[in-house]
DNA sequence: CTCATCTCAGCAAGACTGAGATGT
DNA sequence: CACATCTCAGTCTTGCTGAGATGA
C-alpha cells in the first residue's frame, strides 16, 4: 500500500497562487461550517451586512455592493425573507424595484453571524501574532487593490469548450 | 441610474477570509487564462509537475500527491495522453495499475507552463516589493501550515440540503 | 425606443460520491 | 475474504448567461 501522506511537488508548494488558493479553500470551509450552524450561507451574511450598513436598498443595488450576481440576489432574498430576516416590498417611487429592508430579527441574526465569523478569523490566523496579522492583512489588501486597479483585462467571458 | 462602483460594506472589506478569497479568485482567473492560451488546465500542470519531479507513477499515487480526485485524474490523464504529453501503460508488477510516464513533449510543455505561471505570479504580486513578496509568502505559508496542523476537523462531508 | 429591474431556467466547471470490474 | 486500482456515470454547488415581463 502507498502512503497517503505523500508530499506535493516542489513547484506546486512554492507557487504563491497555489498557496493563496489553498488558504482560501480552508478559510471557505471554516466560514461555511460556521455559518451552516445557523442555517445561513455566505451570501446571507453579505446581504444582511450591506442592508445594515447602508439601509434599505433595491436588489440591483445590493448586487452591486456585494458583488453577488443578480440571479443569486433573487434567490438569497427569497430565502432571507422566508426566514423573516428581511422584507421585500415594492418601491413606490420606482415600481420596477423591490425595496429590501432588514427586520429586527435580521439585525440580531447578523450580530450572531458577526460573532461566529470573528471566531473563524481567529482560527484562520491562529499561527500569526497580532502584529503579523496586521502585516498580513495589509499586504493582502495591497495585493487586492493592485489587482483591482491593474487588469487591462477583458470582462470575464463565458467560453464553452468544444 | 445607480453607480456601478458602489463600495462594499466595511465588514466585508475588513474580513481576512474575504480578502484572501478575493485575491485567490483573481489569481485563479489569471492562472486559468494563462494556461488556457496553451489549451491546458490547472490539473494538467499539477500532473506534469508531479511526474517530472517524482518520475513515473500510478494514477492513484498522482492523485495523492497532487490532491486531485481519482475521477479527475482519469479524465486528465486521458486528455494528456491524447495530446501525447504522457503515456499510459499497464504496470507489469501490479496489473491493477497503469504507469503514467511523461513524454519529451510533456517535459517541454511543462517548461512552457512554468514560464507562463511565473509571469502570472509576478502580475499577482506586482504591488509588492521583493522584500514584501517574501514576507507575504512567508506569512501565507505559516497560515497554511497552521491550518494543516490544527483542524481536529471532520473530513469534508458532502451534505445535500433538503 | 432605450434602458433598468426582477425573475426564472439552465449551463459549465469543479469537487466529489457510488458502484462495478479487475487484480492482489 | 478484505483491500487497492481504474473507470464511468452522475450529483451538488457556484458563478454566470439568456431571455421574458414590467416599468421608467
Amino acid at each position: 500500500m502507498e502512503n497517503a501522506e505523500e508530499t506535493a511537488p516542489r513547484r506546486l508548494r512554492a507557487l504563491p497562487s497555489r498557496l493563496i488558493n489553498h488558504v482560501a479553500m480552508s478559510a471557505n470551509r471554516l466560514v461555511d461550517r460556521a455559518l451552516a450552524t445557523t442555517g445561513s450561507r455566505r451570501y446571507d451574511y453579505a446581504l444582511l451586512a450591506a442592508l445594515e450598513e447602508f439601509g434599505p436598498a433595491s436588489q440591483a443595488a445590493l448586487g452591486r455592493r456585494t458583488g453577488i450576481d443578480r440571479s443569486d440576489v433573487v434567490a438569497t432574498v427569497n430565502e432571507l425573507s422566508a426566514r423573516g430576516l428581511v422584507e421585500r416590498s415594492p418601491d413606490p417611487a420606482d415600481r420596477r424595484r423591490n425595496v429590501i429592508t432588514v427586520t429586527a430579527a435580521g439585525i440580531s441574526h447578523l450580530a450572531l453571524l458577526d460573532r461566529l465569523l470573528s471566531e473563524v478569523q481567529d482560527a484562520l490566523l491562529a499561527s500569526l501574532t497580532t502584529a503579523e496579522r496586521e502585516q498580513f492583512v495589509g499586504l493582502l489588501t495591497r495585493v487586492a487593490d493592485g489587482l483591482a486597479a491593474s487588469p487591462p483585462a477583458r470582462p470575464p467571458v463565458h467560453t464553452p469548450r468544444p
